[in-house]
DNA sequence: ATCAAATATACCATTGACAGTATATACCAA
DNA sequence: TTGGTATATACTGTCAATGGTATATTTGAT
């Protein structure tokens, strides 16, 4: 994979986000939508995208498909997500704003939903 | 300036290596033309975006017009401009390579040229 | 077998980036 | 002031990315 590509990709600010959600562990869609507010097609089709391009997996548990970033992640991505999360520009904010949503959200729905996929949630279970 | 008007600007390999060659130092659009073999419109007009994005400078000497890199550098261009140089990929072995063909551009040209600006070239003249 | 939830794909319209051609401008030299 | 060199801009057509609507697929529950 070329520079070109990871830029392409991360010069997209929802793309971007969803990059750096998923760089703290693995989200199935329905949690990535809720976060960035997004429709499900749009939220879908970035990420069959970034799947397709290598940086992201996917795999289905029951209804579920969840997506996290493909490891080793790649050099320049790291670097830079790194980057953005110290920084201090309006997306770089936005960034840092998601990471606390998303810890905001696993830890709301764990309590209520008994059958959360493992790998999003861990062991005690969220969606 | 936001995050995603740098990746989106060096998402182009042609302008990646814009920005790479003007770390070195100012050049002038006919050698910029030169190194990366491109026709002048579309040189000019690559120019024309970033300094329009503030990340380019350019004054004129005589005829010719003298770009480098706005400075300070910023941030997130400066951090990935160095990775780059130290990575091995396709793209980053092309700017490396830049360099080089830079300093023999200059080198070569400066006995033959004596009115070179000086802004390029230093004291020893070269266009 | 049917239904609902989660997700993906097909299709279409719109927009924006980019390349090329031609032309304009700025400066210098004769 | 004429001409040449270096560079910029205007204009136009083309193609790729993006968003939206509708529809399909997969799976689990009843």
């Amino acid at each position: 994979m070329e520079a070109s590509d990871i830029y392409k990709c991360i010069a997209d600010p929802q793309r971007l986000r969803i990059l750096s959600l998923l760089d703290e562990g693995p989200l199935c869609v329905c949690h990535l939508q809720e976060i960035l507010d997004v429709p499900q097609v749009k939220m879908s089709k970035q990420l069959a995208l970034m799947k397709q391009l290598g940086l992201l997996e996917a795999h289905r548990e029951g209804t579920w498909m969840i997506y996290s970033l493909t490891h080793p992640v790649h050099g320049l991505l790291r670097f830079n997500l790194d980057y953005l999360l110290g920084a201090n520009c309006a997306e770089c904010n936005q960034l840092q704003q998601d990471l606390i949503t998303r810890h905001k959200l696993i830890d709301g729905i764990a309590q209520d939903n008994p059958d959360c996929p493992e790998a999003v949630c861990g062991p005690q279970k969220c969606c």
